[in-house]
DNA sequence: ATATAATGTGTATTATTTACACTAAGTAAT
DNA sequence: ATTACTTAGTGTAAATAATACACATTATAT
C-alpha cells in the first residue's frame, strides 16, 4: 500500500481566457509564445503553477504579468486533463476566464518573458491556437454565455459609466443575437441594479445617451438567491 | 528561458461526490481511508490520477472501483488547488460528481484497497471529512442544486420507473424546499419528457401511483437550446 | 433652418408562475 | 362489506414575466 505520493513527471498549468470589450467587439488576449513547444504560435496566456502558489494565485499572477492589472473578476471554469494534450509530458491545465475593462487601451507589452507579445483579438477572428487552446476558448466562451443569462457579469467588461446601448450591444455580441431595445431596457431596469447618472455621453456626433452605473450592492442582494423554483 | 517541463513534487488527484437517492434521502458515497494521511477518516472517494489516463478516465475508474458501475452520469465541477490542501506535498484535485440509481442497494464492498469500506451516508448527516473534502462536497452540492433548476438531472438518481411523488421528493431534497404538488406536475408535464406507463407501483400499503419513464430523446432535444433570452 | 442619427418611450398579447383544497382510489383492519 | 386511512390525482383564477412591435424626441453637424 502506498504511503507517500508517487513521483512521476506531472505538472499543472493555468490558462486564461481574458475577455475585453472594445469598439463594439468582444476580444480576448492572446500571446505569441516565446518558448517551445509551439514557439511563435498564438496561445492563451498561461503558464505553469509554481510549487508554492495556489491555482487561484497563479491565475492572478499570469493575468498581472500580461496586463499589469490586479483585482480583476476571474472564475475558474474547467480543467483539461487529456493524456496527450502537452507534447512534453503530462500537463493538466486549469482554465480561468477574466473580464476586463478595455477603454480603448492599446495592445500590451507583457512583463513576462514566455510571451513575445500580447494582443487583443476579436473572438470572431481567432487564429489557430497552440495545444488544445481552441477547445479551452470555446468552453470558456460557452460558460460566459451561459452565465450572462443569469448573472449580469457584462458589467465587468464595460467602463464604469456606460450607456444602455453599449450594454445591449455587449449582450448581443456574447449571445450572438439581436435583442429588442425596449424589452432589453425594461428587463435591465427591472433588475434594479442600474444607477442613472446626471450625466451624458460626450464626444459623439449625435444625440448623447444617458450614462449609467452599475449598483454593486443591489446586485449582490439580488443574486444571492440566484436559483428560483417557486413554491 | 525554460524549454522543458519543471520537475517538482506535484501530482493531481480526482475526488468524487457520488450522489444516490434512497428511501427518500439524498446520500453520498463515502469511504473510510485505509492509508495515510487521514487513515481511518471518512473521505470522498478519490485517488491519484495515473500517468497514462485522462482525468475523465480516472474519475470513471474510481467510480468503478467503488461501485462496480460504468457508464454513469459524471460531470467535472471544480478543481481545488490550494498549496497546503494535502499534508504530504503539492496535490491539486479535480472534483467530479456522479449520480447513480440506488434501488435500495446495500453498502458496497470496494474493489480498491485504499478504502477499507464504502458507505452511503445522507447528505444531512455527514461526518467530519479528510482534507478539504467538506468544501468539495459543499461545492458539488451547490452545483447540482443549480443544475437541477435548468436541466432535469434528477432522473439520473431515480429508478427507471418512478412515480411523480418520488420525483418531487427528490427535487425537494435537493432544493431543500417544499414544492406544490399541482404546480410541480404541471411543470414536469410541460417539459414533455415524461412517458406515462401502463403500470402502477406495487407493494405499497395505500393507493398505488402511476409509473413514469424519462424520455431521453425528448430531453436531448429540449435542452439543446438550454439558454433562452428572447428577442 | 435643416438633415441626420441615435435616443427613449408604451401597450396589447401571450406565456409562465403562483396560490390554493378537495375528491378518488386503493389498502388494511374490523 | 363497511369503515378508516393514506396517498394519488386534478383545475382555475390571479399575478407576473416575456414578447412583438413603431414613432416622436433630442442633440449634433452642416
Amino acid at each position: 500500500m502506498r504511503t507517500t505520493l508517487p513521483k512521476f513527471d506531472s505538472v499543472f498549468s493555468i490558462d486564461c481566457v481574458i475577455f475585453g470589450f472594445d469598439e463594439g467587439e468582444l476580444k480576448i488576449l492572446l500571446i505569441e509564445r516565446n518558448e517551445e513547444p509551439f514557439k511563435d504560435w498564438w496561445a492563451l496566456p498561461g503558464y505553469i503553477v509554481e510549487q508554492d502558489e495556489s491555482i487561484d494565485d497563479a491565475a492572478e499572477r499570469i493575468l498581472y504579468e500580461l496586463t499589469g492589472l490586479r483585482g480583476i473578476y476571474m472564475d475558474q471554469f474547467y480543467t483539461f486533463g487529456d493524456v496527450n494534450r502537452h507534447p512534453q509530458g503530462r500537463v493538466i491545465t486549469v482554465a480561468y476566464y477574466a473580464m476586463i475593462r478595455l477603454n480603448g487601451s492599446k495592445d500590451l507589452k507583457p512583463i513576462s518573458n514566455y510571451a513575445s507579445k500580447a494582443v487583443w483579438i476579436p473572438v470572431n477572428d481567432l487564429p489557430k491556437l497552440a495545444f488544445d487552446h481552441e477547445k479551452i476558448f470555446n468552453n470558456g466562451f460557452d460558460k460566459i454565455r451561459h452565465k450572462i443569462s443569469y448573472q449580469p457579469i457584462a458589467f465587468e467588461l464595460l467602463p464604469e459609466k456606460f450607456t444602455l446601448t453599449q450594454l445591449q450591444h455587449l449582450y448581443e455580441v456574447i449571445l450572438n443575437k439581436k435583442l429588442d431595445k425596449r424589452n432589453f431596457r425594461k428587463k435591465m431596469f427591472n433588475y434594479g441594479i442600474l444607477k442613472e447618472l446626471d450625466e451624458k455621453q460626450k464626444g459623439v456626433s449625435y444625440r448623447a445617451a444617458k450614462l449609467y452605473k452599475f449598483d454593486k450592492r443591489k446586485y449582490a442582494r439580488l443574486f444571492q438567491k440566484e436559483i428560483t423554483f417557486g413554491k
